[in-house]
RNA sequence: GCGGUAGUAGCAUAGCUGGCCUAAUGCGCCUCCCUGUCACGGAGGAGACCGUGGGUUCAAAUCCCAUCUACCGCGCCA
């Protein structure tokens, strides 16, 4: 018999039905057996009665997390026995015959509670066991319905998504890279991408004009609540834009996002506060303020961009580098003082970050698309002619050949759902999530290669510090 | 790299001012009973040597040292 969904059930009342699903829980009563099961669908209970036999006995040796596929009649519930607190709670299934189709240990956790309670070690090791947990079910699906609607939003914008290289090109600013070891030119690396923001930029030079992806991010730093190791992006750039067209767009995205997927969801303030760094460094001594009014509303989003971030900043050894994007463009009026290199500490970038409750989740600029313009940023940060060639002459020599004016932003997608999901932590939004030492618990990952492949690849190991 | 917290049966905890711990409780697990429960109920049972290594002591889950792991935060995160 064809499959059923459980949550179809309540329209196949009086009907003869077969489902595919878990064993939730069993409520043993001697003569006749109670049954939750569950798929993706929901919840349903199923009855073995005492009219059936075989049932019974089947039903008797079943065990929660046992995947079963349960033929049987769906009855009405007679009225005094209606469980107002469950979806199906006003039918139930009448078991004719269980069909065992895979057994399960006793779990080692137990995926019916939220979980909080476990130890992450212990959750991150059956992973797959902790997914099916409803909170978990829950983050995973609305996160993917998150995915779907930006894209299908960015799309009806007539951008469109393009898929650019994860084995990519080490370059020593920014974030410490994971870098891969190149097989056939041995002693060489790849790396893996923080952020696809070359590519984009490149992607303008190429004439697509609006492009975007749900791009995965690598960045080899220590691991916080609100981040880890590999992280997804949703990155987006676009041909002659202006600052205000970016904002705006993107502003109207998360609202409908927000009015769309989660309706609970109270947008503190519509159109969002605008502050600048000045401003937002003043008042809240943060360049990403939580502006919400009632902290103990876990319905509340308070979003707020924050702009005019100076384009340069001190190092620790009097140096000056850049506060967020080597590729940010000076606001018009302090382009002047960029190619004279002067008054270098009040230029104003063409950058504007979006925080959301007291966390940055995304941010983004106006690019500088004249090549002299980025070669005067990299020397207010004393590189040396060489370096810039090597490190980002491929970028000089696309703005050479008609790259337009562009612009973009990128979001961080984990953290959005996390605040969407009221979550207190990245990994709950995280289907394989790592720990804060970068390990998959479940993978077991890093791990030892074989001497085969490292000889393969040109390496060999300095015996490590640390040995298990 | 630094600081803090934690590590006791499958899970969550208690015990941790050393001896009454031959380690307790709840959930789960196993056996039996139960015709209406809804994370049913009842009776019985198995299961940890207390993260790992070392030390102090007549005696250590309990004190000390080291180490590993996880979590939170700082540094770091174009």
């Amino acid at each position: 018999m064809q499959r059923t969904y459980i949550k179809e059930l309540k329209n196949k009342v009086g009907e003869e039905v077969s489902i595919s699903c878990w064993v939730d829980i069993r409520r043993d009563h001697g003569k006749l057996i109670f049954v939750d099961l569950r798929d993706m669908s929901g919840k349903v209970q199923a009855v073995a009665l005492p009219n059936h036999k075989e049932a019974v006995a089947v039903a008797s040796t079943i065990r929660p997390e046992w995947v079963v596929e349960v033929t049987g009649k769906v009855n009405p519930r007679p009225e005094k026995l209606v469980n107002k607190n469950e979806e199906n709670g006003a039918i139930e299934l009448e078991i004719i015959s269980i069909n065992v189709l895979n057994e399960a240990l006793t779990p080692p956790l137990d995926p019916r509670g939220d979980g909080r309670e476990i130890d992450e070690e212990v959750r991150l090791k059956y992973r797959y066991l902790d997914l099916r947990r409803p909170r978990m079910q829950k983050n995973i699906r609305n996160r993917h319905k998150v995915l779907k609607f930006v894209r299908d939003f960015l799309d009806k914008e007539g951008f469109i998504e393009i898929e650019t290289p994860n084995l990519t090109k080490s370059t020593p600013e920014g974030s410490r890279d994971y870098i891969v070891p190149s097989r056939l030119e041995q002693g060489k690396f790849y790396a893996l991408p923080q952020s696809p923001q070359q590519y984009k930029q490149l992607l303008m030079a190429a004439g697509m004009e609006k492009y975007f992806q749900v791009a995965r991010c690598f960045r080899d730093e220590d691991t916080r609540g609100d981040r880890q190791p590999e992280f997804t992006q949703l990155d987006m750039e676009m041909s002659f834009p202006t600052q205000e067209e970016i904002i705006q767009l993107n502003e109207k995205m998360m609202i409908e996002l927000v009015k769309t997927i989660y309706p609970e969801k109270e947008i503190q303030q519509i159109p969002f506060p605008r502050l600048t760094y000045k401003e937002a460094m003043e008042k809240y001594n943060s360049d990403k303020p939580d502006l919400r009014k009632d902290k103990n509303n876990p319905n509340l989003l308070a979003f707020c961009w924050v702009v005019d971030f100076p384009m340069f900043e001190k190092t620790d050894d009097g140096k000056w580098t850049f506060t967020h994007n080597p590729f940010s463009a000076a606001q018009p009026q302090h382009i002047e003082d960029l190619m004279e290199k002067k008054n270098i500490e009040n230029i104003l970038a063409a950058q504007y970050d979006i925080a959301l409750n007291g966390c940055e989740i995304g941010g983004g600029s106006i690019r500088n698309h004249k090549p002299e313009a980025l070669k005067k940023v990299f020397q207010i940060m004393g590189y040396e002619d060489e370096r810039i060639e090597n490190n980002f002459g491929h970028m000089l020599k696309a703005f050479e050949m008609g790259t337009p004016p562009h612009g973009g932003i990128a979001w961080g997608i984990d953290r959005l759902i996390m605040f969407l999901e009221n979550e207190p932590n990245i990994r709950e939004v995280i289907a394989f999530a790592k720990t804060g030492e970068g390990k998959d618990l479940m993978m077991d990952s890093p791990s030892e290669v074989s001497t085969e492949q490292l000889k393969e690849l040109g390496i060999k190991i300095d015996k490590p510090e640390k040995k298990k």
